[in-house]
DNA sequence: AATGAATGAGCATTCATTCAT
DNA sequence: AATGAATGAATGCTCATTCAT
């Protein structure tokens, strides 16, 4: 059942944004998605797997979810820009969430190769940069953005996003209409 | 002494470079400082207390590396830029390295809180904004780059780096003059 | 399962019998036990718990078993009496037992409070006590021994009693009639 | 240095009346007798010898102090025998005592077998008998006790005031003229 | 397919003992 | 004689994984 995969992910998801990945035993995961301890392993060989699984499936949700509201309303370049910030503030605030810059040594992981770990999470945004792509695409058609871009300014225009957001939810940079401007000065810059 | 401390706090970091953090234990971490388990213990009160440590030195020795070589020789501008993003490099490629955004929740830490990590990281990464600052400082006596300077800025400019720097060294970004002088040209358009 | 708590708390009660308390590992017990070590945590929450379980058992085991065979086949006072002393040395012979006076600050208890074991005892013995009554209502009914008796004598002959039997395990007191016929001589006096 | 040497077995005797024989460590005792670790090596060759001596050690003051105390002021056979039951109460609420009942199996000892455990405390309870004995001797000098008297009524004349103390203490049963007076009427029927 | 009782390898931590000073 | 830093054997406890039902 793709059904009750899906619920085991989740289930660690959500015990991992409550309480972090320490102690978070087969048992645990078992309990909280409601079924058996042996029935988690009809579905993952072993409990790497399910931490794996559910990252890149945590991820890929949240990139989807970006992904997509974003866009929602038809906005203009601004508005694309302000509702990425505040998408992904909305899911940085609500827990887990990897960074482009994560370090994969420090990962309880041995089964997976470092590099296995880091190419996942590479692929999992790649969506992300595609919505750099789109929002620009918008600057473009307003002729506030000039081409050609050099890919790589996705890339930071992004990570600029995400790490300020970050520090956003950690409290270390103000939520508000200031950063959000500031944010969308920073960009024009980028892409002109 | 506070020569055996550093010395444990070194083995972690080295280790920790080599294979990662899984699977590392106490008497892994004795063998390779050539000394005794129970020694540990004399100086670090639990194991957990020896990874935040070492965590804390590691990312503050290279903050300090960075801090120091970034300037050697009196460079310009551009070499300054150039400086920092090829130390970072190296620091980076060498092994443990977390960079801001990294998720605390991830770690294998239960007595420390989420929170404690992330303060010890913020505080310990603030060396780093100040080279953005002295880097500008620069710019601004050769009257490349404009004041005066949202201090968010600087947050971008060391973060671009870095993020763009761990690609590199992921091999997901090309090495070469050709990137560094893409930054150079980015962090012209942030500072001005 | 009551039944695999009964032979965990066994098993302890035969290998403190065998070679005492000191040196008695989990993995020994489970060993013994034809079990795994992991097993015994899921009937006790730690070491402790174990051989406070198991003492408690060992004692409230022998307790009974000398409170029913004491009367079998209906004894006259004197023949009682000789029970009494005859299953009380049998059973202190075979190992664990505990008398009135132990002091708790000599067992390697640490979770328990000295008062919660003496309090154990002190339960678990009081049956001890309603054996005396019954020997002496006995007594009574052949006229050999007079009311009202005082209660504190039942504690204190059950306790003459059982520090003679111990000395005879001990081989400081001879075993044989002469003794029996002494004590029953003293129980005599002390309920006349 | 014998002075040393009594240096530790009273603060091993302290530290066990204050908190049980569970986790008093050697770091602890000398921490304690405010000497060195290494020093306590000096004097005893392991931790169990150093137990072995304190409580050897600690039950032989007790019984010289009973034995000393009870006949201060030339008493008559009931102040004696008060005396005997008062000061016992006075040592054994101060904390260590050991019993004759106590059973070996429970010390954390293995390097001394249990039947040199009890032979020590045998010898060292010695010299209460003899407190019985010179008790008695003044009960017959006025013609209260009678002769001849077996030997083993000391033992359970002992044994019944010291385990009746010891429920003083525990509370178990209540303190004052009415139990010392009830003692001596037993007495009394014991030695006629 | 689903379960959870049973397992034991694995690890953090303690502490008696040693020995260089 | 006195010390206490260093040690590592010993052990309680956890938890991923298995398998009989």
């Amino acid at each position: 059942m793709k059904n009750k995969k899906e619920l085991i992910m989740k289930s660690v998801m959500s015990l991992v944004k409550e309480n972090g990945i320490k102690g978070l035993t087969v048992s645990v995961i078992a309990k909280h998605a409601g079924i058996g301890k042996g029935t988690i392993y009809e579905y993952f060989s072993c409990k790497e797997d399910i931490f794996f699984a559910a990252m890149e499936y945590g991820i890929s949700s949240c990139v989807k979810e970006i992904s997509e509201k974003t866009f929602i309303n038809q906005p203009n370049y601004k508005q694309a820009i302000n509702n990425f910030i505040n998408i992904s503030y909305e899911i940085v605030k609500s827990g887990v969430f990897i960074a482009f810059t994560t370090n994969p040594k420090l990962f309880t992981f041995d089964s997976y190769k470092f590099d296995e770990i880091r190419e996942m999470m590479t692929k999992q945004f790649e969506p992300i940069i595609t919505v750099s792509h789109k929002i620009n695409k918008i600057g473009i058609d307003e002729d506030i953005v000039k081409e050609p871009i050099n890919p790589l300014t996705h890339f930071i225009f992004v990570n600029m996003i995400l790490s300020t957001v970050m520090q956003i939810v950690h409290g270390t940079i103000k939520k508000g209409n200031e950063t959000n401007d500031f944010l969308y000065q920073m960009a024009l810059k980028l892409f002109n």
